[in-house]
DNA sequence: CTGAAAGCGCTAACAC
DNA sequence: GTGTTAGCGCTTTCAG
């Protein structure tokens, strides 16, 4: 016997098909009589209704697709997290699909993943892919998180990555700071940027110079810091603070440091950005940016869903701003 | 006008849709001219087929769900990704579901994927809820990491956690420790298990006595850890040795023994099992049991699909063990 | 309140 | 080598 259908079900109960589709889906024109019927039916064959076959009917899946650099970076994870558990709620099931900054491997995902009728896509972050293009004229709800493409189609939902920049060049002052390094993205992403932007006013408000010897535009990994601050640090150039844009690099720079035998926070102070738990387990504790990722996941899939049942927008297009905050511990 | 579809391309070309279907599956049967043309046309379309509708006719969706506690922890978001990376090789897509270690939701997932046709399930280690029960009768290929089910229906792919567990106590005795406390799962999940067995026979080798007050069943988390470190303390109880059955607890440890004062490896020393990226950036550095994270999520995809598309199984069904290493850093 | 029938887009016999 | 047809399991007019 295959699976269970919606066809055997309402044998056993004596009415159409058409009946008991009604009362699974609570659409009305059935007597009370047939609906306890037919759920007394479903009950007890276990019947659950083919996805798949409605699917294809209502050309609505039940799932979203999620796509992002790479789901071992807590940052990721943590969003991921919170949108799987924000789907699950409303039962949808999400994709996951990591593109390891590959932009083959994302338009081979945008592809396969219309294919397979996704009802809404999450893009977490990433390259410079124009995505809209890549998607089909029959356009799909998307939201971006932490990437803003050029059309207005989408919504953008992100941290308050300019405050973050500028309040973590702050705390850098605060504790005396007057050479600060930053340590960025080389790719000019929509976040990285805005980081930059806040640091660079931070410094102007309260009269640093900025210095470009000081401007580390490098790849996002631990190795990529490490290496940048050691060459600093080999070729003589001073510094006494280092912002990095994410916690990864706070780690980075860290480990250079003490592998140079320089103090932290005695001579150099850090502060990183994202708070992701090495920052809390590291030592020093690293004082960073906290990024609310929960909050970050659920807002971005609470749109997402109502654009695609709610038509177009609800309410205003507008991108929107997670605020951030200021972790203060034992680098700064 | 909606997507366009098989039909579109068919009449464009100038054949029925059967032979398009031919084509795009290189089912055979059709001319090098006809293939020839059918994919200019779906080049020049832009025509991708309708997974689901194709799902719903071969009853094959490609796509797998992955089941997993809690996906913002390392050790599981790298053996996901691991599943996710080879997936894609084959062109299959994952569901990831968190159950948060909650059955009920496991439950609601696994009907919920099956509905929704899912080809085949990863699961996770996690629970203790008996799967099988609750997978309907036409049974879908499982792999289990880490997590052993009652049904021999079943792949599991697990690292060697007996020798992991022995080697992580092996290490501990070497560097001088007689009264080696163990941090475990107080639930009697297999793979705890396993490793609670290597400690006692690694104890038992080197002449060491099991004492009881040293084996602490908590729950795994860091604060459990520091609060079960930190009352041993507390009580008086001589210890001067962890075996950590994860990393996150032995992060948990470090923390207890840092807050009172007890030195790292000085005093106690300690060993980790899973070797995720805090165990490089803590300090000191925790020694610990590699698990090939890669690996394990390569073998168990590779062989799901197998399964799939396989039939029954290739060859033996036996329980397949990964190799661990001792990573030795600052803790012992 | 209920049923019949069409059809979503595709593939798989089977016939030619 | 190619077309015709039926049907996967469901929802949705439309009639009654």
């Amino acid at each position: 016997m295959g699976k269970i259908s919606i066809k055997d079900i309402a044998k056993q109960a004596g009415v159409s098909s058409a009946t008991v589709s009604r009362v699974i889906n609570n659409n009305g024109r059935f007597s009370e009589k047939t609906r306890e019927k037919v759920l007394a039916l479903i009950e007890e064959f276990e019947y659950s209704p083919n996805i798949v076959a409605k699917s294809l009917r209502t050309k609505r899946s039940q799932s979203i697709g999620v796509i992002v650099p790479d789901i071992s970076n807590e940052f990721f994870s943590q969003v991921t997290l919170a949108i799987e558990n924000y789907c699950f709620t409303k039962g949808y099931s999400v994709f996951v699909c990591n593109t390891n900054e590959d932009e083959e491997k994302e338009k081979l995902y945008l592809k396969d993943l219309e294919a397979k009728g996704v009802d809404g896509l999450i893009y977490i972050s990433g390259g410079t892919l124009d995505i809209l293009s890549h998607i089909s004229k029959r356009k799909i709800p998307i939201v971006c998180i932490d990437r803003k493409p050029k059309s207005k189609d989408v919504i953008i939902v992100e941290s308050d990555n300019y405050s973050g920049g500028f309040m973590a060049t702050e705390e850098l002052v605060r504790v005396n700071c007057k050479k600060i390094v930053i340590l960025k993205d080389y790719r000019n992403v929509t976040s990285a940027m805005y980081r930059f932007k806040g640091y660079r006013d931070a410094l102007k408000k309260y009269g640093l110079p900025i210095d470009p010897t000081l401007v580390l535009s490098i790849n996002i990994s631990v190795n990529s810091a490490r290496d940048a601050i050691l060459e600093l640090i080999r070729t003589n150039i001073a510094f006494d603070g280092v912002f990095a844009t994410t916690d990864w690099l706070a780690v980075g720079a860290l480990d250079a440091l003490r592998q140079s035998k320089i103090k932290v926070p005695g001579e150099v102070k850090i502060v990183g950005f994202d708070n992701i738990s090495i920052t809390e387990y590291s030592c020093p504790k690293i004082t960073t940016i906290n990024q609310d990722k929960e909050k970050i996941g659920r807002i971005s899939t609470k749109k997402l869903l109502e654009m695609i049942d709610g038509g177009p927008l609800s309410d205003s297009n507008e991108d929107i701003i997670i605020p951030v905050q200021l972790i203060r511990r034992e680098t700064t």
